[in-house]
DNA sequence: TTAGGGTTAG
């Protein structure tokens, strides 16, 4: 080991003596090491420069603040605790540099360092170095840039961004290719997707990556039929003008128009990056698509595509969100990396198929591995008490929440916690816990106590339950639809006629249930009462021989709520092919 | 010598 840190050692100091600036470049900025190697290193470049004399050289040394600013900003494998400190700590190091430099910083240096504090993103250096900027110099393109892109990574109110865009205007830069497209970015990221709309409209020929952007900020409005407009009017598309269109296809539940897009990006040859694999599947996941999911697998092996921390995630997530939870489950313990995202999508994996147990043992797991969980985290290990039926050790779990992670609890985790309380039989207590809340309890909250009610027949805490949720969320169906089969269980239609009565009355229309199926990549739909298959005379044959082979088999159906998964109808789907 | 757009979990 020593032998070799000599050579390399007396290696790089010949190349110093003649190229101080390659040895800056090969050892810190085209290195793909980690933060704490790269810090260590640093140190020997610095006491190599100072040594020899070299950062009298203004330019050398501006050069070596930006490199060592800019490696804080590499995201090598910055997932762990520790070399995000080393991150900091690069940054500090890129601090001291300048307060120490006995040149005055240039926009090159000063923008570097804004640039690196937009990643982190910590807003208040980046305007630091700014208004140091200010002082003596003429803020530029690349300025403006960094602190857009800063202000949409890092900013809890729009004010900073508003305020850096009106200085972009006033010395002529918003229209610039890169500050427009990072305008429009900030402005979606601000969930102010109509700003960016402006802004997009002031360009007479926005160029490949502006477009991209607003497509983004349509699909974020909602608005994803024009932003296919968009889309088809382009001039050309780069796979990443694909991968927004696929993506908002996808985040909106288009799932099926998210894969049809897939396939004519396929059609083109066109290159398939990481990302459009990760929303491909994510669109499998959400309509229960196993074929096609299984085939973008496939194809990654075929492509000896390397699995990736995102798209490992996003495997497990496809196959247990289809129902195949030992496939996610496999491909979870292949993965050389995992981070809180992957173990969060398995322990749900788990959860959401009925593992209750599995689910704590891996939460157990990975906190043996020192990832610490989050809040998403959380929601499946409730959920696995609840299906565990573990009220004791969820109550544990919730209060180590806040006392052990300092995560103050969502919504989401006291309605998992009334559920544990009702699913259990505990309704004393369930009702205990919602009025012991520090916050006021939401619909969720309530109807989970609904539910609970509906599973263990008790009328008249289901109204009271039925009541306090309708005060909330007046238009909810689904809290009609439970009271009203609380009432029908223990026959009393009287209630189930007031029920509907009553949602008439508020012009609550239940939304009709629709199930999606793929049959040899082919995707079809089917909405409650929809008889327009073309073989949907087949199918309610079928679905007729199935019901009586499932009575026969001892199955009887409970109420209308619990229907049947994609899974179980992807099993019988074979028998749709003939 | 410094740039912008797309990508994961309940």
């Amino acid at each position: 080991m020593h032998a070799c840190t000599v050579m390399t050692t007396s290696l790089r100091n010949i190349i110093a003596r003649h190229n101080p600036v390659a040895l800056i470049d090969s050892s810190l900025c085209n290195s793909n090491c980690n933060a704490s190697v790269a810090l260590a290193r640093v140190r020997q470049i610095h006491a190599h420069l100072l040594v020899q004399g070299l950062l009298y050289d203004s330019l050398l040394f501006h050069r070596f603040i930006a490199s060592v600013a800019l490696l804080s900003a590499n995201d090598n494998g910055i997932s762990s605790t520790s070399s995000h400190h080393h991150h900091l700590l690069l940054l500090l190091y890129s601090h001291r540099l300048l307060d120490h430099s006995p040149h005055p910083p240039n926009a090159f240096v000063l923008n570097s360092l804004i640039r690196a504090h937009s990643k982190v993103p910590d807003l208040e250096n980046a305007f630091r170095f700014y208004r140091r900027l200010l002082r003596s110099l003429s803020p530029d393109r690349f300025t403006f840039t960094f602190l857009v892109s800063a202000c949409a990574r890092g900013s809890t109110s729009t004010t900073a961004g508003a305020a850096v865009h009106a200085a972009a205007l006033r010395r002529g830069f918003a229209s610039n290719p890169h500050v427009h497209s990072a305008l429009i970015r900030m402005y979606v990221e601000f969930g102010l997707p109509n700003a960016a709309r402006l802004i997009y409209a002031e360009v007479q020929n926005p160029d490949i990556v502006s477009r991209t952007a607003m497509l983004g900020a349509l699909a974020a409005a909602g608005e994803i039929d024009l932003a296919r407009e968009l889309f088809d009017c382009m001039p050309s598309r780069d796979p990443i003008a694909w991968n927004a269109m696929i993506a908002g296809y996808s985040q909106l539940g288009r799932s099926k128009e998210a894969l049809e897009l897939f396939s004519s990006m396929q059609s083109e040859g066109l290159r398939v990056s990481e990302a459009t694999l990760v929303s491909v599947l994510s669109a499998c996941a959400h309509m229960g698509a196993l074929d096609q999911g299984k085939w973008v697998h496939a194809y990654m092996k075929r492509n000896m595509l390397h699995v990736t921390v995102m798209l490992g995630t996003a495997l497990v997530e496809m196959y247990s969100k289809c129902g195949d939870v030992e496939r996610a489950m496999d491909v979870f313990w292949r993965m050389q990396e995992k981070n809180v995202y992957t173990w969060s999508s398995a322990m749900s994996g788990l959860v959401i198929n009925g593992a209750g147990n599995e689910c704590l043992g891996l939460f157990g797991l990975m906190k043996d591995h020192g990832v610490p969980p989050n809040g998403v985290t959380f929601v499946s290990v409730l959920r696995g008490c609840s299906v565990a039926g573990l009220v004791e050790e969820g109550r544990r779990h919730f209060d180590s929440m806040r006392d052990q992670y300092g995560i103050e609890p969502w919504h989401e985790h006291y309605g998992c916690m009334v559920d544990l309380y009702g699913r259990a039989g505990r309704l004393d207590d369930a009702v205990d816990f919602i009025n012991s809340m520090p916050i006021e309890p939401h619909a969720g909250a309530w109807g989970a106590l609904l539910n609970a009610c509906k599973i263990h027949r008790s009328i008249e805490l289901g109204e009271y339950a039925m009541k306090k949720m309708v005060e909330i969320e007046s238009t909810n169906d689904g809290a009609y639809v439970l009271l009203s089969n609380i009432y029908a269980e223990s026959r009393m239609w009287g209630g189930v006629n007031d029920v509907r009565e009553s949602m008439k009355a508020k012009g609550v229309k239940k939304e009709p249930g629709c199930s999606v199926i793929e049959v040899d990549g082919e995707i079809h739909e089917f909405f409650v009462g929809d008889k327009s298959h073309p073989r949907y005379r087949e199918i309610e044959v079928m679905l007729q021989v199935m019901s009586k082979r499932l009575r026969l088999a001892g199955y009887t159906a409970k109420t209308k709520e619990s229907g049947c998964s994609n899974a179980a109808i992807n099993s019988w789907a074979p028998q749709l092919k003939s």
